[in-house]
DNA sequence: TATAGCACTATACTAAAGTATATCAGTATC
DNA sequence: GATACTGATATACTTTAGTATAGTGCTATA
């Protein structure tokens, strides 16, 4: 009786880290300087390797390939190569990739009030 | 009559990065290593900087120092200093760092997706 | 035959994030 | 008088993230 459990449950340490994982995942997933670009741009259209590139501005084709690698590999984005003349490499936003919009939009809102808030001091 | 301005109207490079601020914004307020726990830890309780060290394990004063600071600059966290021998500053979240808890909630629930399908995969 | 476009990759580098370790001033306890 | 507590800060270091630049194999066009 001199210990209540549900006051803590979650508050040690280990269930901290527990809380906090699946968050971290997202920000691994979309952090860095180039993967929001890349996965907004796909959410418009699909796009070839060149026109990404193209589109986002300051982007080396080493981070791009290294980007797309990750994106691909956690099941974002999809990779489609049309064996033309040169080869064309086409990638899209997969239905998974497609279900952070709600995440993204969330966290646009709350930056957007951000903004307001400091603007306004 | 030839370009459509709807089609493209968000979608150029400048419009992009303007769409993608706020997003960013969240990222780099709530991303690196130790702003989650720490906001996780205090919107448990208040909590003293040693305190915040014992409960975050890993973390070096000089992080969690540089790090609360950070956080206050944002105005998410407040910092409370009391003149008791020795001296107690105990650090809380606002109301405005409570406000994270939707965007939190949001990006945890489809972190838990994510870790469900990497499982069963 | 030279040049250019595509989708990359390789190598070497710089910058940013995080770590390790020691130390500070003040007081209270052993 | 030595040690320990508080809330930090200073310096030096390593690790990770991102940049710069050049080059690959293929083909079509000039």
């Amino acid at each position: 009786m001199n210990k209540k459990k549900s006051d803590t449950s979650i508050y040690t340490p280990t269930e901290c880290k527990k809380f906090i994982l699946p968050v971290r995942d997202v920000i691994d997933i979309i952090g860095g300087k180039w993967r929001l670009p890349i996965i907004i741009a796909l959410s418009f259209k699909i796009h070839r390797f060149k026109e990404l590139e193209r589109q986002i501005e300051g982007i080396t084709p080493r981070m791009l390939s290294k980007e797309l690698k990750e994106l691909e590999i956690n099941g974002l984005i999809s990779r489609a190569v049309f064996n033309t003349m040169p080869v064309s490499v086409e990638y899209s936003l997969t239905d998974y990739g497609k279900s952070l919009d709600k995440v993204i939009a969330t966290m646009r809102d709350w930056g957007l009030t951000h903004r307001n808030k400091i603007r306004n001091e």
